[in-house]
DNA sequence: ATTGATGTTCTGTTACTTCTGAAAGAACAG
DNA sequence: CTGTTCTTTCAGAAGTAACAGAACATCAAT
């Protein structure tokens, strides 16, 4: 019953100890387990190879951007999925435990870009991905940056507000210490702005970039 | 002698054992050595407080975005540095293994934002950081382009290539695939067109947004 | 060639992160 | 209330990356 892909369970898989002398006696509940089991069999998506291509790296990008494999393959998962999934169809798709299933949506669900929904006639939370790429990662850059950033920023000025002009290179160090303020400071500015505009605009202006290039290059 | 900042060392410390019965023989090497060790300790950078605040900040924020720790810390005091320093010096002053100072060194020329030099009368190699922040930034972000955005287009490319659309789900797989390609196309665009200006027109273009929103804030 | 100083590579250890399985907890149906 | 299903929490196992120290390599001076 575990090797879902392996073959289908029979009836008697499901049999309970309520065999008689004379043979066995399966009831209704046993029957309908069974067509529940192959039904959730048939149901489960089986990854394609294309799917599995794009759900490894995804998984390995994340890592080199600090991101957990797991997080980011339950995602590359849900991203592709046409519809929601429980815990348990993601923990068996991605031989993962369950539990480990349990802190990685909860962490996607934070970032906001993976929320639980519920299916008629299933009790199970199911989880779908955001599908807007742009809105996606505008998410996560707004979260790494009010957690990387600001704290960044907020060093700067201490350090800049604790230095102290009589002590050796003070000069310097202050110099340095401003021109990195300056960065930062720039970046929140750019990324503020960014925020402003609505998703579709900054497409647009990207887009108008690149045809002005096209131009340019064709003329 | 190795606890630098505790003591300075006394002569006594490099007598040989070339001692005579009468009393110790001190030869030119050994003062020389001496005189040396003492330059050496004054020479030596003591972190102040702001120093160390940064640095320790610094390789935090590395960690976070996939940066070895130590490497973070280097390019920190590297940046801090008013002179170029020696891999032991650095070794010393953030306690870490001259080992791990060099092959931190070695990514951080990798990167470009760090470089040898060589000093008058010291035979050892001598290392500093750009300073230039914007140009430091650029590098760092078009390596990690190349790194992983690239390879990443590539991936996506080839999924949509592989994908067999008799397979079931084969269309919405392919939406979902295009739309992320889509977004990094763009991110590429935009840093192909970053990098095409120079950095001070960035810089400009960003202050010039500043004023525009603090004047419409005013009007 | 020898010695000492400097720089690099390799290897085993350590510290840290991730992951699993078990157990507890919560929601629900009968 | 009781058993079932689903979810979360937690402690320890497993895996990974960083690191120190040793061994090795290079070079300069003599």
């Amino acid at each position: 019953m575990r090797d879902r892909a392996s073959r289908l369970p029979g009836v008697a898989d499901f049999a309970r100890e309520s065999d008689t002398p004379t043979g066995r006696v399966l009831d209704f509940c046993v029957v309908f387990q069974y067509i529940q089991s192959v039904l959730k069999v048939l149901i489960m998506a089986e990854l394609t190879g294309v799917q599995k291509q794009y759900i490894l790296h995804w998984g390995e990008m994340g890592t080199r951007w600090g991101i957990n494999r797991t997080v980011a393959q339950i995602h590359a998962l849900l991203y592709l999925s046409p519809r929601a999934l429980a815990a348990e169809e993601i923990a068996e798709t991605l031989s993962v435990a369950r539990s480990n299933v349990s802190t990685s949506i909860r962490e996607l669900e934070t970032w906001g870009i993976v929320r639980a929904v519920h299916v008629l006639g299933d009790r199970r939370e199911h989880y779908e991905s955001m599908k807007d790429v742009w809105e996606m990662f505008r998410l996560v850059i707004e979260q790494r940056k009010r957690r990387e950033i600001d704290p960044t920023r907020e060093m700067l000025r201490r350090c800049l507000a604790d230095l102290d002009p009589h002590e050796a290179g003070a000069d310097y160090t202050r110099l340095r210490l401003e021109a990195m303020a300056g960065f930062f400071e720039a970046v929140t500015e750019l990324h503020d702005q960014m925020k402003r505009l609505p998703t579709g605009t900054v497409r647009k202006l990207l887009r108008m970039g690149t045809k002005m290039k096209k131009v340019k290059a064709a003329g």
